[in-house]
DNA sequence: GAGTGGTCTAGACCACTTG
DNA sequence: AAGTGGTCTAGACCACTCT
């Protein structure tokens, strides 16, 4: 779909990946190989391999050809950001449950994080996130004035919050995570149908656009029974994905009555 | 120090960001720049850049210099491997304590994890690690036999066990991390001076050597109210980083006397 | 020794930002 | 309009892996 080539090939190969042409531990094929097969130079299929490299796909090493690593996984930057697109990613179904929407003044915490002046407004959400109608994920959001306009016209128990503001031109293109754990307060069980002081895990966040306005910060509290994160780096490179678990050993996780 | 040109300009670069020339938000050179200035080629210059990127010191923008990012961070794969390495680079004083150091059979997870048979022998340590004579994480590492002599025969209470094993030419080339939440039990709480059922940060990795061969499997639990993770992501590119939390609010958290 | 990836050069055109 | 980064080409030599 794609015009530039580097991405054309790498789309390629990721869809081979995906549909089991090339397993994990298999090789890749050669720079010469794809050189001939699309008729592009080396430099650009080097620039597919290192995009792949970058996203966690696949291994390289000097005289040996590329491997395709084993934690195969929809990898891309909006499944990290966009907890509708991660669930649909899976298979899932995801919904999501307004709590509260209103518009207040900025706390000094959004003005800093949304780069806003003192006494600006923003739109301030707290929705409750399932996974298979499973709670999993409560989320408490700020937007800026201009973008908190858009969120709050949405239908905010079914629609991608990422992928609308996309489509109004406002697209996340990167963000910078802190991630720690805390315990469940009594609205956080409350919503995630899990005991007061249960381990939540933490993931706060400010998503900027291109030209790295902040568009959103964000606070979301995890059940860490539900999903966890998993970080592959290296010298060359480090890949963030969210993981969701098993759930092979639910005895060892107090459930809230409700 | 290097004989690879654009590692040496990368090099250079950091060094002077580091020191204070090029601030967080101002511009760095153009490609011309440093093409003339290091008689290179526009590609090598492009590397050098490329490596920042992805090391999460910089961001660019078509048509616009490439910038300083602002979460100026000593950044380096060991920086998130090794506890010592990490504490140091920020000027503290990384300690351990031994807790329990013993041959073993390897669990079924260790087996699998280190990619050993079944019956195979591990050295298991538990460890407490503190910063500036805090406790700050209880580490649970296991080690193949081989690795797990060397280990054994270190001076754990100050040694950087990824240090040391380098030194040996164990050095660790890539890992994968899993990171979730869960209570303090009772070992935890104890060592860690905290209340029983305080959320702690979990870290489980393993790490591999260049071969891809399996070094050590680590479990890591954090106090949440000392370290967190940072991490950047764009659609080119993910960092991953430590950070120590200034314990602004300690009210917030509860803490166990002994 | 043949094949492969890592590094490097010297050009080119284009898209985008900025004065 | 000039400058800058994004993409692409067509070569080259080297270090490393594999058999």
């Amino acid at each position: 779909m794609t015009d530039i080539a580097y991405r054309r090939v790498a789309e390629d190969l990721r869809s081979a990946i995906a549909a089991g042409e090339y397993p994990a531990g298999s090789h890749l094929p050669s720079e010469n190989e794809l050189m001939a097969r699309y008729g592009v130079s080396r430099g650009t299929i080097r620039q597919t391999y290192a995009q792949l490299l970058r996203q966690g796909l696949i291994a390289s090493r000097q005289g040996s050809r590329r491997v395709v690593v084993d934690t195969h996984r929809v990898q891309s930057f909006e499944d990290v950001i966009s907890f509708s697109i991660w669930v649909r990613s899976m298979g899932g179904i995801p919904s999501g449950k307004v709590i509260r929407l209103e518009w207040r003044d900025a706390t000094d915490e959004e003005q800093e994080k949304l780069n806003l002046g003192s006494g600006a407004a923003v739109v301030h959400m707290i929705r409750l996130r399932l996974m298979n109608d499973k709670p999993a994920m409560v989320e408490r959001s700020a937007y800026p004035a201009d973008i908190g306009r858009i969120v709050a016209g949405l239908d905010l128990e079914r629609d991608s919050v990422t992928e609308r503001l996309a489509a109004e031109g406002h697209a996340f293109a990167r963000a910078s995570h802190t991630i720690d754990a805390l315990s469940a307060g009594r609205e956080d069980a409350r919503l995630l149908d899990v005991a007061v002081r249960t381990p939540l895990l933490r993931d706060r966040r400010v998503s900027l656009n291109a030209a790295g306005r902040p568009l959103e910060y964000t606070e979301d509290r995890y059940r860490a029974d539900v999903v966890s994160f998993t970080i592959g780096n290296s010298e060359q490179v480090n890949h963030l994905a969210r993981r969701s678990k098993p759930l092979r050993d639910p005895s060892s996780y107090r459930i809230a009555g409700t």
